[in-house]
DNA sequence: AAAATTAAATTGCATTTTGCAAGTTAAAAT
DNA sequence: ATTTTAACTTGCAAAATGCAATTTAATTTT
Protein backbone atom coordinates (compact mmCIF):
# COMPACT_ATOMS: atom_id res chain seq x y z
CA UNK A 1 0.00 0.00 0.00
CA UNK A 2 1.49 3.30 -1.31
CA UNK A 3 1.72 4.48 1.97
CA UNK A 4 3.98 2.66 3.73
CA UNK A 5 7.66 2.91 3.01
CA UNK A 6 10.54 1.16 3.90
CA UNK A 7 10.95 1.26 7.50
CA UNK A 8 14.46 2.32 9.13
CA UNK A 9 16.39 -0.42 10.60
CA UNK A 10 17.26 1.61 13.54
CA UNK A 11 13.66 1.84 15.16
CA UNK A 12 13.08 5.47 15.41
CA UNK A 13 10.45 6.54 17.14
CA UNK A 14 9.81 9.71 14.43
CA UNK A 15 10.11 7.37 11.23
CA UNK A 16 7.73 4.98 13.26
CA UNK A 17 4.90 7.53 13.88
CA UNK A 18 5.29 8.94 9.92
CA UNK A 19 5.12 5.58 8.59
CA UNK A 20 1.69 5.23 10.16
CA UNK A 21 -0.01 8.75 9.94
CA UNK A 22 3.12 11.20 8.70
CA UNK A 23 1.24 11.85 5.08
CA UNK A 24 -0.77 14.30 4.22
CA UNK A 25 -3.99 12.76 3.07
CA UNK A 26 -3.94 10.90 6.26
CA UNK A 27 -3.23 13.89 8.16
CA UNK A 28 -5.95 15.42 6.19
CA UNK A 29 -8.28 12.41 6.90
CA UNK A 30 -6.87 12.69 10.73
CA UNK A 31 -7.89 16.06 11.11
CA UNK A 32 -11.82 15.98 9.70
CA UNK A 33 -12.31 13.04 12.57
CA UNK A 34 -11.10 14.97 15.12
CA UNK A 35 -12.11 18.15 14.63
CA UNK A 36 -14.87 18.37 11.76
CA UNK A 37 -16.81 15.12 12.82
CA UNK A 38 -17.07 13.76 9.79
CA UNK A 39 -17.96 10.47 9.26
CA UNK A 40 -18.79 9.26 5.93
CA UNK A 41 -16.94 9.14 3.07
CA UNK A 42 -19.03 11.49 1.21
CA UNK A 43 -18.12 14.05 3.88
CA UNK A 44 -13.97 13.62 3.46
CA UNK A 45 -14.72 14.07 -0.29
CA UNK A 46 -16.91 17.21 -0.07
CA UNK A 47 -14.71 19.07 2.94
CA UNK A 48 -13.01 21.05 -0.43
CA UNK A 49 -9.01 19.31 0.04
CA UNK A 50 -9.58 18.24 -3.25
CA UNK A 51 -8.59 14.53 -2.54
CA UNK A 52 -9.06 11.42 -4.69
CA UNK A 53 -12.23 9.15 -4.23
CA UNK A 54 -9.40 6.47 -4.82
CA UNK A 55 -6.54 7.70 -2.41
CA UNK A 56 -9.36 8.56 0.09
CA UNK A 57 -10.38 5.03 -0.05
CA UNK A 58 -6.30 3.86 -0.11
CA UNK A 59 -6.18 6.36 3.13
CA UNK A 60 -8.68 4.95 4.99
CA UNK A 61 -7.94 1.40 4.34
CA UNK A 62 -4.29 2.18 5.75
CA UNK A 63 -5.35 4.12 8.65
CA UNK A 64 -8.01 1.04 9.44
CA UNK A 65 -5.15 -1.09 9.15
CA UNK A 66 -3.27 0.81 11.44
CA UNK A 67 -5.48 1.12 13.93
CA UNK A 68 -6.24 4.67 13.59
CA UNK A 69 -9.78 4.59 12.23
CA UNK A 70 -12.28 2.29 13.00
CA UNK A 71 -15.29 1.57 10.35
CA UNK A 72 -18.85 0.22 10.81
CA UNK A 73 -22.03 0.41 9.13
CA UNK A 74 -24.15 2.67 9.68
CA UNK A 75 -27.40 1.87 11.53
CA UNK A 76 -29.56 4.17 10.15
CA UNK A 77 -28.44 3.36 6.40
CA UNK A 78 -27.17 0.00 5.24
CA UNK A 79 -25.81 1.82 2.33
CA UNK A 80 -23.59 4.18 4.48
CA UNK A 81 -20.54 3.46 7.09
CA UNK A 82 -19.38 5.09 9.79
CA UNK A 83 -15.75 6.09 10.08
CA UNK A 84 -14.72 6.92 13.60
CA UNK A 85 -11.03 7.43 15.78
CA UNK A 86 -10.11 4.57 17.73
CA UNK A 87 -8.26 5.60 20.95
CA UNK A 88 -5.01 5.33 18.99
CA UNK A 89 -6.23 7.78 16.69
CA UNK A 90 -7.54 10.31 19.53
CA UNK A 91 -4.22 10.25 21.45
CA UNK A 92 -2.82 11.91 17.95
CA UNK A 93 -4.87 14.81 19.44
CA UNK A 94 -1.41 16.58 20.82
CA UNK A 95 0.53 16.26 17.97
CA UNK A 96 -2.67 18.11 15.73
CA UNK A 97 -2.66 20.72 18.18
CA UNK A 98 1.25 21.48 18.26
CA UNK A 99 0.90 21.27 14.41
CA UNK A 100 -1.67 24.07 14.68
CA UNK A 101 -0.21 25.59 17.12
CA UNK A 102 3.00 26.11 14.98
CA UNK A 103 0.99 27.05 11.92
CA UNK A 104 -0.39 29.77 14.68
CA UNK A 105 2.52 31.14 15.16
CA UNK A 106 4.05 31.86 11.06
CA UNK A 107 0.65 31.26 9.45
CA UNK A 108 0.26 34.80 7.41
CA UNK A 109 -1.88 33.90 5.22
CA UNK A 110 -4.79 36.56 5.10
CA UNK A 111 -7.79 33.94 5.58
CA UNK A 112 -5.78 32.02 8.47
CA UNK A 113 -8.12 31.36 11.52
CA UNK A 114 -6.58 33.56 14.29
CA UNK A 115 -9.44 33.18 16.38
CA UNK A 116 -9.97 29.68 16.33
CA UNK A 117 -6.38 28.75 16.59
CA UNK A 118 -5.80 31.19 19.45
CA UNK A 119 -8.44 29.11 21.20
CA UNK A 120 -6.96 26.26 20.56
CA UNK A 121 -3.20 26.82 21.87
CA UNK A 122 -4.34 28.34 24.78
CA UNK A 123 -7.06 25.50 25.76
CA UNK A 124 -4.50 22.56 24.91
CA UNK A 125 -6.31 20.11 27.80
CA UNK A 126 -9.52 21.24 27.02
CA UNK A 127 -9.68 20.74 23.80
CA UNK A 128 -7.93 17.14 23.73
CA UNK A 129 -11.04 16.61 26.42
CA UNK A 130 -13.52 17.53 23.82
CA UNK A 131 -12.05 15.62 21.33
CA UNK A 132 -12.09 12.54 23.41
CA UNK A 133 -15.74 13.37 24.58
CA UNK A 134 -16.70 13.36 21.17
CA UNK A 135 -17.75 17.31 21.73
CA UNK A 136 -16.40 18.81 18.61
CA UNK A 137 -17.24 22.29 18.13
CA UNK A 138 -14.43 23.72 16.42
CA UNK B 1 8.85 22.04 -6.10
CA UNK B 2 7.16 18.48 -5.81
CA UNK B 3 6.58 18.82 -1.93
CA UNK B 4 4.09 21.49 -2.59
CA UNK B 5 0.38 20.98 -3.11
CA UNK B 6 -2.52 22.68 -3.55
CA UNK B 7 -3.34 24.97 -0.92
CA UNK B 8 -6.76 24.79 0.41
CA UNK B 9 -8.98 27.97 0.28
CA UNK B 10 -9.66 27.75 4.12
CA UNK B 11 -6.73 29.06 5.35
CA UNK B 12 -6.80 25.38 7.82
CA UNK B 13 -3.60 25.77 10.35
CA UNK B 14 -3.57 22.31 9.57
CA UNK B 15 -3.20 21.97 5.79
CA UNK B 16 -1.09 24.89 6.32
CA UNK B 17 1.76 23.28 8.43
CA UNK B 18 1.04 20.04 6.49
CA UNK B 19 2.26 22.49 3.11
CA UNK B 20 5.83 23.41 4.90
CA UNK B 21 6.85 20.32 6.51
CA UNK B 22 4.62 17.55 6.22
CA UNK B 23 5.59 14.82 3.97
CA UNK B 24 7.90 12.23 5.18
CA UNK B 25 11.19 13.25 3.73
CA UNK B 26 11.11 16.46 5.06
CA UNK B 27 10.39 15.40 8.90
CA UNK B 28 13.42 12.85 8.53
CA UNK B 29 15.85 16.01 7.42
CA UNK B 30 14.68 17.77 10.71
CA UNK B 31 14.83 15.10 13.09
CA UNK B 32 18.40 14.70 11.93
CA UNK B 33 19.10 18.38 12.40
CA UNK B 34 16.96 18.70 15.47
CA UNK B 35 17.93 15.23 17.60
CA UNK B 36 20.89 14.08 15.54
CA UNK B 37 23.20 17.31 15.11
CA UNK B 38 23.77 16.96 11.06
CA UNK B 39 24.85 19.13 9.30
CA UNK B 40 26.03 18.38 6.55
CA UNK B 41 24.48 17.02 3.12
CA UNK B 42 26.54 13.85 3.45
CA UNK B 43 25.54 13.34 6.55
CA UNK B 44 21.87 13.34 5.72
CA UNK B 45 22.80 10.43 3.03
CA UNK B 46 24.17 8.63 5.20
CA UNK B 47 22.16 8.61 7.83
CA UNK B 48 20.90 4.58 6.64
CA UNK B 49 17.11 5.89 5.73
CA UNK B 50 17.76 5.42 2.21
CA UNK B 51 17.00 8.81 0.93
CA UNK B 52 18.42 9.49 -2.43
CA UNK B 53 20.22 12.95 -3.51
CA UNK B 54 18.09 14.34 -5.75
CA UNK B 55 15.01 14.09 -3.22
CA UNK B 56 17.12 14.81 -0.02
CA UNK B 57 18.23 17.94 -2.13
CA UNK B 58 14.73 18.85 -3.11
CA UNK B 59 13.44 18.59 0.30
CA UNK B 60 16.73 20.80 1.60
CA UNK B 61 15.70 23.31 -0.82
CA UNK B 62 11.63 23.43 0.11
CA UNK B 63 12.77 23.70 3.17
CA UNK B 64 15.30 26.67 3.26
CA UNK B 65 12.26 28.31 0.88
CA UNK B 66 10.20 27.91 3.99
CA UNK B 67 12.58 29.35 6.30
CA UNK B 68 12.95 25.90 8.05
CA UNK B 69 16.62 25.16 7.35
CA UNK B 70 19.24 27.76 7.09
CA UNK B 71 22.19 27.06 4.40
CA UNK B 72 25.56 28.59 5.06
CA UNK B 73 28.95 27.64 3.80
CA UNK B 74 31.84 26.08 5.98
CA UNK B 75 34.47 28.47 7.15
CA UNK B 76 36.35 25.14 7.18
CA UNK B 77 36.10 23.63 4.42
CA UNK B 78 34.80 25.79 1.40
CA UNK B 79 33.29 23.08 -0.41
CA UNK B 80 31.27 21.76 2.33
CA UNK B 81 28.06 23.77 3.49
CA UNK B 82 26.70 24.00 6.99
CA UNK B 83 22.53 22.76 7.15
CA UNK B 84 21.02 23.91 10.46
CA UNK B 85 17.20 24.74 11.38
CA UNK B 86 15.97 28.26 12.44
CA UNK B 87 14.35 29.52 14.97
CA UNK B 88 10.71 28.66 12.37
CA UNK B 89 12.32 25.07 12.58
CA UNK B 90 13.22 24.48 16.31
CA UNK B 91 9.48 25.77 16.79
CA UNK B 92 8.39 22.55 15.11
CA UNK B 93 10.11 20.62 18.63
CA UNK B 94 6.59 20.27 20.28
CA UNK B 95 5.48 18.22 17.21
CA UNK B 96 8.53 16.35 17.29
CA UNK B 97 7.89 15.43 20.43
CA UNK B 98 4.54 14.87 20.60
CA UNK B 99 4.98 12.11 17.34
CA UNK B 100 8.11 10.57 19.59
CA UNK B 101 5.35 10.20 22.42
CA UNK B 102 3.29 8.78 20.64
CA UNK B 103 5.48 6.36 18.86
CA UNK B 104 6.28 5.52 22.56
CA UNK B 105 3.11 4.66 23.53
CA UNK B 106 2.08 2.29 20.16
CA UNK B 107 5.69 1.44 18.92
CA UNK B 108 6.24 -2.67 19.61
CA UNK B 109 9.31 -3.47 17.36
CA UNK B 110 11.85 -5.30 18.78
CA UNK B 111 14.50 -2.54 18.19
CA UNK B 112 12.22 0.29 19.08
CA UNK B 113 14.18 2.59 21.64
CA UNK B 114 11.84 2.54 24.45
CA UNK B 115 14.30 4.44 27.20
CA UNK B 116 14.94 7.02 25.25
CA UNK B 117 11.68 7.54 24.34
CA UNK B 118 10.65 7.76 27.77
CA UNK B 119 13.34 10.39 28.56
CA UNK B 120 12.00 12.11 26.34
CA UNK B 121 8.08 11.88 27.11
CA UNK B 122 8.86 12.88 31.04
CA UNK B 123 10.94 15.46 30.13
CA UNK B 124 9.17 17.75 27.80
CA UNK B 125 10.26 21.40 28.54
CA UNK B 126 14.68 20.18 28.79
CA UNK B 127 14.31 18.44 25.72
CA UNK B 128 13.38 21.56 24.09
CA UNK B 129 15.48 23.80 26.14
CA UNK B 130 18.02 21.53 25.02
CA UNK B 131 17.44 21.58 21.12
CA UNK B 132 17.21 25.32 21.15
CA UNK B 133 21.03 25.53 22.85
CA UNK B 134 22.14 23.49 20.34
CA UNK B 135 23.03 20.28 22.72
CA UNK B 136 22.15 17.83 21.35
CA UNK B 137 22.64 14.10 23.20
CA UNK B 138 19.95 12.18 21.62
C1' DA C 1 50.55 22.39 -12.25
C1' DA C 2 48.15 18.10 -13.53
C1' DA C 3 45.66 14.39 -11.62
C1' DA C 4 42.90 12.56 -8.10
C1' DT C 5 39.61 13.16 -4.39
C1' DT C 6 35.77 15.15 -1.96
C1' DA C 7 31.16 17.52 -1.16
C1' DA C 8 27.17 18.83 -3.05
C1' DA C 9 24.48 18.60 -6.15
C1' DT C 10 21.99 17.66 -11.20
C1' DT C 11 20.45 14.64 -14.96
C1' DG C 12 18.27 10.70 -17.31
C1' DC C 13 15.41 7.08 -16.98
C1' DA C 14 12.53 3.27 -15.01
C1' DT C 15 9.17 2.53 -11.38
C1' DT C 16 5.66 4.05 -8.27
C1' DT C 17 2.15 7.07 -6.72
C1' DT C 18 -1.22 10.42 -7.65
C1' DG C 19 -5.11 12.72 -9.78
C1' DC C 20 -9.00 12.54 -12.61
C1' DA C 21 -13.01 10.60 -15.04
C1' DA C 22 -15.75 6.82 -15.70
C1' DG C 23 -17.62 2.60 -14.24
C1' DT C 24 -19.25 -0.89 -10.58
C1' DT C 25 -21.82 -2.73 -6.55
C1' DA C 26 -25.22 -2.83 -3.29
C1' DA C 27 -28.97 -0.73 -0.70
C1' DA C 28 -33.01 2.43 -0.77
C1' DA C 29 -36.32 5.43 -2.54
C1' DT C 30 -39.73 6.45 -6.30
C1' DA D 1 -38.74 -1.92 -12.27
C1' DT D 2 -36.09 2.24 -12.52
C1' DT D 3 -33.58 5.69 -10.45
C1' DT D 4 -30.81 7.49 -6.88
C1' DT D 5 -27.33 7.32 -3.37
C1' DA D 6 -22.99 5.83 -0.91
C1' DA D 7 -18.86 3.77 -1.28
C1' DC D 8 -15.90 2.21 -3.74
C1' DT D 9 -12.77 0.26 -8.05
C1' DT D 10 -10.60 0.67 -12.54
C1' DG D 11 -7.95 2.66 -16.34
C1' DC D 12 -5.00 5.86 -17.83
C1' DA D 13 -2.17 10.18 -18.04
C1' DA D 14 0.75 13.10 -15.21
C1' DA D 15 3.75 13.77 -11.45
C1' DA D 16 6.96 12.27 -7.90
C1' DT D 17 10.35 9.03 -6.46
C1' DG D 18 14.41 5.98 -6.52
C1' DC D 19 18.63 4.81 -8.55
C1' DA D 20 22.92 5.18 -11.11
C1' DA D 21 25.79 8.09 -13.55
C1' DT D 22 27.54 12.54 -14.42
C1' DT D 23 28.74 17.43 -13.26
C1' DT D 24 30.71 21.34 -10.72
C1' DA D 25 33.67 23.42 -7.75
C1' DA D 26 37.00 23.23 -4.18
C1' DT D 27 41.10 20.67 -2.28
C1' DT D 28 44.68 17.46 -1.86
C1' DT D 29 48.14 14.61 -3.66
C1' DT D 30 51.70 13.49 -6.88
Amino acid sequence: MSVQNKRSEYGCPVAFGLDVFGDKWSMIVIRDLMFRGFTTFKEFLGAGDGIATNILSNRLKHLEIQGIVKKKRDPENARSYIYSLTEKGRDLVPVMIEIVSWSGKYDDRPNARRGLVEKIRNNRENVEKKVRAGAIDF
